[in-house]
RNA sequence: GCCCAGAUGGCGGAAUUGGUAGACGCAACAGACUCAAAAUCUGUCGUUCGCAAGGAUGUGCAGGUUCGAUUCCUGUUCUGGGCACCA
């Protein structure tokens, strides 16, 4: 019996629909499982063979599960907000909403063909109005909510406004509280919500006409597209991540992620632990700093054992003590060093890292132990941001305050003994204090905290923990994203009840960005003022990609509902995501706020767990197998490389080990003899040791090739018959070609369309194949080529159970 | 530089409470069917010595523990990923 995959699959893929086989039951006798893939953005290009990785192990899993007899919930949506199909609309002036549609469609599509037994009755899309309605809802609450630092908990804000009507707080008394104007009390509150409004620093890209997140941002540069990034100073909005800091980090121990996950997240939060204190400068006879309020330096430092070996301190450039501190006669080399700094983009900052510069104040400070004087200077490599902007350096023991103390001469004080060699800082903490006053002759890992007591004990300073992580920008300068249920009247942001939900994205005309770098939204006046002239007018940015996102698998336990965003039932039966699968990229994003995201409702008694994903499991990368054709470009002299001979318009296209054998150099009389059997005279046999041949490499349509060997008639037609003419310079008949991995990626031409697949082999073959090429955690290169011999052996399968089943009578 | 993960045939990869290394697939080679090719089927397939039977050797490298190590320990090299003036 012949393995008729087409009807086989078909068949059954007819019979789940028509039987609803996938429908799942929030009623139900049986244990449960939740399977869960990261939902995907539905951008135009389709799905390729990276995709499908995780979702098909999610759904063998599932079925495993089902078979196991539980009750498993397996649903797909889509990620529907986003960037790239705004940035369609700029271009071709479709609605977001039109693409995003048909998108979708062609996802389901592909998506149906591999056979998935998701419930489709559950899928949702966060830019659905009935979806995003609970978007805004659940940022509502986070508006009226406040981090308890004493019960390292969210709750309600009107708890808080209650004390400080009774009891008022250290800055100000209950009678001061309730004499503020609702103005000021609001600003004071800002201070505190979990969702808050301030005038921050934010990264904007002139380029893409937003604000991006810090994750969005690699080496200065905007991730999507490498635009530069600056700083602006904007109204935004942001959430309170950082309170959440330490249970973020304590939640790591409760789940099962990879140890590299973890440990990423570990990094992104930064977390280290301290000593911050507190310098006397010295009073000069400067007059410009006769009534500065503040004549101490405050430093962080993780290291107060070595406080003996600090040799000069160093501030950011930023920091509000240069100013104060700098001597008449340093002035003008301070002056000159701050306009330098200012000068030098964040990009540059960050490329030229490793040279040094800095500048002396002529100030010093006094080190509270041994009263030797410091000098102080400021310099780069110490950023504003973190800590106290201020630290103290001990060029025996740091790197980098070494090398500074090297290139500007400052004398080195060695506090480590043998441990240091006068070549490089030694930043151990197993060597004995020498030099050391009160702490000569203790280890040092131990005189740490000996330090720390004895700095509490003098009152110059206190333990502090410090954190990298910033606290999230939640506002985007776009259209396609959910509004904020947010109206701003005299400085004062005001919710929208519950009731007024969702607040609907309104139509636009166009996406270019409104004044002033606001977003698309500002731009339809009758939207954005509610009394004439904008006293009263709604917040124009939208929300990041990521805020539909940090709850969505909630959504999926309960998506019909119209009162709540989740049945508290639904979500006490569902639980956790049992198993959760995605790829690494969302490691320090979307994994670190849907996880804030649950522990804020769970503190807020709207569900019983504070960790979203019980397991998770990252698909590795299934990088595109790339295909390169060589092509000739040009002739070089050897001698001096000044006669050229240009050959790129003859589009002679000459297979891999010609071009470049592996084993020796390729044979240049060789070539030049099948090039002028092409074009007879083209090129001067005699001379042609005398020059060099240049290639270039083409991307080749990886569905035109076969394994390496170029189909060259198809090759022809490739790109509108851009190649019909050219000449090929064969090997065995063949033009082979170089391959080299690369991302999937349609620039590349080396995406292939799993549904093209399935066609072809059918979906059983496809899925089995993903699964065969190794474990689901590696990354590795695609090669369609293994796809006949798992083809194979289903057939050899299934000719072995038909022919046993035969023989037994039973078919 | 720091942190994490990994290294097994020509290739993707199996195999661990420490017990026959190389499952399954790809590629390659040989055979069957065919006028022929494709498809399909059968067989061989780590390296090495041997006509063969059989032997030796072999899981990045160097050691160690053990009756026995791909598996455990120490050191080391390389590869991949992440972070990186974070005091």
């Amino acid at each position: 019996m012949e393995y008729d995959f087409r009807k086989i699959e078909q068949h059954w893929q007819e019979a789940w629909k028509k039987n609803g086989s996938y429908k799942v039951s929030n009623e139900s006798a049986k244990p449960k499982y939740y399977v869960l893939d990261m939902f995907p953005y539905p951008s135009g290009a389709g799905l390729h063979v990276g995709h499908p990785l995780g979702y098909i192990a999610s759904d063998i899993y599932s079925r495993y599960k089902r078979l196991k007899g539980f009750n498993v919930l397996h649903p797909m949506g889509f990620d529907s907000f986003g960037l790239p199909a705004e940035q369609y609309a700029l271009e071709t002036g479709q609605h977001p909403a039109a693409t995003t549609e048909k998108n979708i469609a062609t996802f389901k599509a592909q998506l149906d063909k591999i056979g998935f037994c998701y419930d489709w009755d559950r899928e949702l899309r966060t830019s659905d109005p009935q979806f995003y309605k609970w978007t805004q809802w659940i940022f509502l609450q986070l508006f009226n909510s406040y981090f308890c630092n004493t019960q390292k908990k969210a709750r309600p804000i009107a708890d808080l406004v209650k004390k400080y009507e009774t009891k008022g707080n250290p800055h100000f008394t209950a009678e001061q509280w309730n004499a503020f104007t609702k103005k000021e009390q609001e600003e004071i509150l800002m201070n505190r919500r979990l969702a808050f409004s301030k005038y921050g620093e934010v990264n904007w890209c002139e380029a893409l006409g937003t604000v991006l997140a810090n994750d969005e941002i690699v080496n200065g540069v905007s991730e999507r597209g490498g635009h530069p990034v600056e700083k602006k100073k904007m109204r935004q909005w942001y959430l309170r991540i950082t309170a959440y800091a330490d249970r973020l980090l304590e939640g790591l121990e409760t789940v099962e992620f990879s140890e590299s996950m973890k440990e990423m997240q570990r990094n992104w939060i930064g977390k280290s632990e301290g000593a911050e204190m507190e310098f006397d400068l010295i009073p000069g006879p400067s007059p410009e700093r006769e009534g500065s309020r503040s004549s101490k330096l405050r430093v962080y430092t993780t290291r107060p054992d070595t406080i003996f070996g600090v040799d000069f301190m160093v501030l950011a450039p930023e920091h509000e003590l240069v100013t104060v501190i700098t001597t008449t006669g340093q002035k003008a080399e301070v002056e000159k060093y701050l306009h330098y700094v200012k000068s030098r983009s964040e990009r540059e900052r960050l490329a030229e890292a490793k040279i040094i510069t800095g500048c002396f104040t002529g100030a010093y400070a006094i080190n509270p132990f041994d009263g030797r004087e410091i000098p102080i200077w400021i310099a780069e490599y110490v950023l504003a941001g973190y800590g106290t902007g201020a630290i103290m350096a001990v060029p025996c023991g740091d790197q980098r305050d070494f090398a500074f103390a090297k290139h500007f001469d400052i004398p080195i004080t060695n506090i480590i003994g043998s441990h240091y060699n006068g070549e490089e800082a030694n930043p151990t903490k197993d060597a004995i204090l020498e030099n050391s006053g009160f702490l000569n002759g203790l280890l040092m890992k131990d005189a740490i905290v000996v330090a720390i007591n004895k700095i509490e004990e003098l009152g110059i300073g206190k333990r502090k923990v410090n954190y990298r992580m910033r606290d999230a920008g939640f506002s985007r300068q776009r259209y396609w994203g959910e509004p904020f249920p947010i109206i701003w009247s005299d400085g004062v942001a005001i919710p929208l009840d519950a009731e007024e939900l969702p607040l609907e994205l309104p139509h636009v005309d166009t996406y270019g960005p409104g004044p002033e770098g606001e977003g698309p939204l500002a731009n339809i006046t009758e939207w954005v003022e509610l009394t004439p002239g904008g006293e009263v007018k709604r917040e124009t940015s939208t929300m990041p990609g990521y805020a539909g996102s940090s709850w969505y698998f909630l959504r999926y336990m309960d998506p019909e509902n119209e009162t709540t965003f989740c049945d508290r039932k639904a979500s006490d039966y569902w639980n956790q995501v049992d198993l959760y699968i995605g790829g690494t990229e969302h490691a320090v994003g979307h994994l670190l706020y849907s996880r804030m995201w649950t522990k804020v409702l769970f503190d807020l008694g709207l569900i019983g767990f504070d960790e979203p994903f019980k397991k998770l499991l990252n698909q590795g990368m299934i990088q595109g197998s790339s295909r390169f054709v060589y092509r000739l470009d040009e002739l070089v002299s050897n001698f001096d490389g000044s006669d050229k001979i240009q050959l790129g318009e003859y589009n002679f296209f000459i297979s891999c080990n010609i071009a470049m054998p592996t084993d020796s150099d390729f044979d240049r009389l060789r070539i030049a003899t099948l090039i002028n059997e092409k074009t007879p005279g083209l090129l001067n046999i005699q001379t042609i040791n005398n020059y060099g041949f240049s290639f270039s490499t083409l991307h080749v349509d990886v569905n035109i090739v076969d394994g390496v060997e170029l189909n060259i008639e198809e090759f022809k037609k490739w790109k509108s018959s851009e190649f019909a003419n050219a000449e090929f310079i064969l090997e065995n008949g063949q033009i082979y070609l170089w391959c080299g991995n690369r991302e999937n990626e349609q620039a590349k031409f080396n995406t292939v369309d799993p549904s093209v697949l399935c066609e072809k082999y059918g979906a059983d073959t496809f899925r089995m194949y993903e699964m065969f090429l190794g474990p689901v955690e590696a990354s590795k290169p695609w090669d369609t080529k293994g796809i006949e011999g798992v083809h194979r052996f289903l057939r050899k399968l299934w000719r072995l159970f038909n022919e046993a089943s035969a023989k037994a009578g039973k078919i």
